[in-house]
DNA sequence: CTGAAAGCGCTAACAT
DNA sequence: ATGTTAGCGCTTTCAG
């Protein structure tokens, strides 16, 4: 039963004895709580010290209720934009004393329920990220996730906080500044079909289109990678536009490299804008013209939301939208005549 | 003491109480023990689903002395180096039912050994990742860690298996193959003076020196970021060189961004070449040279030997060196006449 | 201010 | 085959 004999790591019990006091006196010490004699618990201090003593973190969560830890649960491990989110949580809750589980569910989406479920049982609470799973599964989850906090994703249920980020507005913000560039045939890389952030960035170019009449806008099908954006350049030179809105800044750098290779200028020839700012898009060739998410920065506040449901087990703010900010860079430039 | 009062978690007793069979059988069923009659095995289950129970996970380990959780202590999350290592430790660990925390010591070489110590508590063993500290400080630490798994860095105590990356290796394959275009002033823009893995590379430039006395050979400080890449520009130039081995992907982007801005051609006027071969080296423009380090593939061998350790108690393959494998593409060409 | 003892949720001898 | 019971390492009432 529990570990091997042999060499057993050091508990409270031997700190207590080699103190000559009760396991309860130890505890208290490490818990830092006053009412003990200073002398005891200098030679508390020592002992612990002397024996390189270390409560163990699994028997404290036992008496304790709690873990200290929270799960962060994402559809892919390899996307920046996921990376930045998880990097944003992780250090947010570091400075908190928290840590971070991560669950990558690889694009699998019947199992984000599975994994969510696992991570939350040995986590205080559960980070879920641009869920794939469709409403009802969601909603159906929360009850045994709470406390959990959604990223890029909404729900009717009170109590789960959510982070929003107002793609809609971002894409008709790059579509008015290639229209404003003179752009009047432009073409909507569009992302993955069943991706929720895809639907809102189409949702706002049907309003760009009501405000816009004059303009010819193309939806083609496209994807969220690299490759996606390098196989579609055919479909791009075919549909004549003159600048092109990529779902995300990897297909514009895909789009870009495929562009290049076949000798495509951009600007001059062609104008194409992504969407994220990833760290990439800056150094790019020409460098990105984008709509900045503060992605990181979505992680911290997504902790901190966390942080006020493990508190006062509510949150002020439970739904927080974060509008993209419009980078302008070298890869738009005015419609050739 | 413990959770609070109200709604709590329902826990094997209930669940034991529901099926009217005691504690110890409602374990058995949960964990498959075959010697249990069917017929109560499956009111077991019944109650168990009934009551939508799930063994506690903390409880669960408290009994078992494991966690089935490793931990993982990167230096950086914003690194691409590091989020692909830690995805594939992730993965492979999720194949086998482990589960990652993460832990990011930002920088901060002096938490390594705090965080590191901090997660072995809640794991079951630790990867450590291209620790910044130093050899003694390294070395004194192994047996408080141990089962523990190095990446990128080595150490002489036994049992701790460590996977290397062989960087001396892949800078001469990139200075070999510059001087095989004809580049006879090559400089190299290094990386972080205190990282291990810029001095394997120096030392594999000084093989280099000795086997290519006709070549001129410069080392120009440097960094390990874009920012780096795109601040030495000038440096670059004045050097003379018209090849450039940069310290990574990331400074060799950096610095194509710059040159670009620069008006200077790569590669007609001078090529550069990166290391690592991250996701977004092929769709620079031109595409990246660079020598290609499977780190996602390190990850996953460095759950391999966590495995071993886990089960045996040992692992056989106590070192395991990667080869880069140089990758040519558009960013390095024929020498100006 | 300190110690004894109960208990967190679960597993595994040990008995029956 | 099933139940009883003693822990795993720690915290925290409750007595003293």
């Amino acid at each position: 039963m529990g570990r091997k004999a042999a060499n057993r790591r050091i508990g409270i019990t031997d700190v207590a004895q080699h103190a000559g006091v009760s396991l309860a006196t130890v505890s208290r010490v490490m818990n830092g709580n006053l009412s003990v004699d200073p002398d005891i618990a200098a030679r508390v201090r020592a002992a612990a010290t002397e024996l390189n003593y270390h409560p163990d973190a699994v028997g404290r969560s036992l008496a304790l209720g709690k873990t200290d830890t929270i799960g962060v649960v994402v559809p892919d491990l390899a996307n920046p934009t996921f990376q930045a989110m998880l990097r944003g949580v992780s250090r947010a809750a570091a400075q908190d004393g928290y840590r971070v589980l991560i669950a990558d569910s690889s694009e699998v989406s019947s199992e984000e329920a599975i994994l969510a479920g696992e991570a939350r049982r040995r986590c205080d609470g559960i980070v879920l990220c641009a869920p794939r799973m469709v409403d009802a599964e969601l909603d159906a989850l929360i009850p045994s996730l709470h406390p959990m906090v959604l990223i890029n994703r909404n729900t009717e249920a009170p109590g789960t906080p959510s982070l929003l980020v107002d793609y809609g507005q971002g894409i008709q913000a790059l579509a008015v500044h290639l229209t404003g560039l003179g752009h009047s045939r432009i073409a909507f890389l569009s992302g993955p079909p069943r991706s929720a952030s895809n639907g809102l960035r189409l949702q706002g170019l049907e309003k760009f289109r009501a405000n816009h009449p004059g303009i010819e806008l193309t939806v083609l099908p496209g994807g969220s990678s690299f490759e996606a954006g390098h196989e579609s350049v055919d479909g791009i030179l075919a549909s004549g536009a003159t600048g092109v809105l990529a779902f995300n800044d990897l297909v514009a750098m895909g789009l870009l490299s495929g562009l290049h290779e076949r000798g495509v200028r951009v600007p001059q020839d062609i104008s194409v804008t992504g969407f994220d700012d990833i760290p990439f898009a800056e150094y790019t060739t020409p460098p990105l013209t984008t709509a900045a998410v503060p992605i990181t920065e979505v992680g911290e506040q997504a902790w901190h939301r966390m942080r006020d449901l493990l508190g006062d087990g509510a949150s002020e703010n439970l739904r927080t939208t974060f509008q993209p900010d419009l980078q302008q860079r070298g890869s738009s430039g005015p419609a050739p005549a």
